[in-house]
RNA sequence: CGCGGGGUGGAGCAGCCCGGUAGCUCGUCAGGCUCAUAACCUGAAGGUCGGAGGUUCAAAUCCUCCCCCCGCAA
């Protein structure tokens, strides 16, 4: 049961080495200009292994609960599914469910767990492999892997690895399964990895450069932190953070000849890779080759 | 038929609204200067202006259709 491209790798490892009877995902939705109608990758992956598919919108109702208890399964295997299991699923098979959570639990419990490990500024998170219970990402866990953040970790990057060794993790539990005691979560080190709100993608250059630089590369490549110039939009993709001052507003746009360099709360952030509004990404360095920001102006 | 931006020498951009010799920054190549350099100076190569039609004496520029890329929104 999964969804997103986090989810595919997963899938392919179990397709090799176990029997996958059926495969749970969100159904095809409108997505992309246009708004045409696209499967989502795990159900394409499905689809090209010739696995039934099946999209129910919930597994609230008792049909859907019956439905899924009837396929008889040894167990079931959640990756970002999307869709909240009631304890009838949770419980359907003899070994219930099994989910492949992207942090290093008890810490960051929750939606967004791999861009919030580098915002905060953790030097590693990693994979946990745990039994789905009621309780939000609060079940025992089987197995952890862990994965450094350097400073060159953005999202994207992370997302990728932990979906490499999410799968990986999961077979090694599945081949141990009888062996391996789960070991309950210490209640008193959770914390919570809130949903990341369209709101928070537009930077605040009144925050201190350190914590905006890792708050970029977190939310890269997706959602991308943005700064509206002219009525233009620019996501920033990468920057750095320097200790240092112009002792200009935060938001102005330092004048200087490395490249955009901006004032913050504190620091200044110098923007190393960007995209402008209807372009590719690229290197600051290349946009300034044709394109010029004017000095002074004030970022809002 | 969700809204919008863009495709111009190798890279990034301007020019398009108000048709009329294709420009800028960088890169490349050659030469020069220099102890030396990613610095500086001089010169050169390199473009069917995404594609196909149309309007016109004349189209990168106006009109139509197609292809590709991207932002928003979901």
């Amino acid at each position: 049961m999964g969804t997103p491209d986090f989810a595919v790798p997963v899938l392919e490892a179990l397709l090799k080495e176990h029997e996958v009877i059926c495969v749970y995902c969100q159904a095809p939705k409108e997505a992309g200009r246009g708004h045409k109608i696209v499967k989502s990758p795990v159900q394409v992956c499905a689809e090209a292994h010739n696995i039934e598919v099946r999209t129910p919108k919930t597994l609230r109702n008792e049909d859907e609960q019956e439905k899924f208890k009837a396929l008889d399964a040894d167990i079931a295997i959640v990756a970002a599914y999307g869709l909240i299991l009631p304890k009838a699923v949770i419980e359907a098979f003899q070994w219930g469910c099994l989910n492949v959570h992207g942090s290093l639990l008890p810490r960051w419990r929750g939606a967004a767990p791999i861009q919030r490990a580098i915002e905060a500024g953790d030097d590693k998170t990693g994979i946990t492999i745990m039994q789905i219970v009621e309780a939000l990402d609060a079940g025992a866990m089987y197995k952890k892997g862990e994965i450094a953040i350097t400073e060159n970790t953005t999202g994207g990057s992370l997302h990728d690895e932990m979906a490499k060794l999410g799968a990986k993790l999961m077979l090694e539990v599945l081949a141990d399964l009888t062996n391996i005691k789960p070991e309950p979560q210490d209640e008193s080190l959770v914390t919570y990895a809130a949903k990341i709100d369209k709101s928070e993608c537009k930077i605040d250059f009144s925050m201190p450069a350190e914590a905006l630089e890792r708050k970029i590369r977190a939310f890269n490549p997706y959602p991308a932190m943005f700064f509206e110039y002219e009525g233009e939009r620019f996501k920033v993709l990468r920057a750095e953070a320097l200790d240092a001052s112009a002792g200009r507003e935060a938001g102005t746009i330092v004048p200087n000849d490395t490249g955009l360099l901006i004032e913050c709360g504190q620091g200044m952030l110098l923007v190393t890779e960007i995209q402008r509004q209807g372009k590719k990404a690229m290197k600051t360095e290349e946009l300034l080759r044709g394109f010029s920001f004017k000095d002074e102006v004030v970022l809002k």
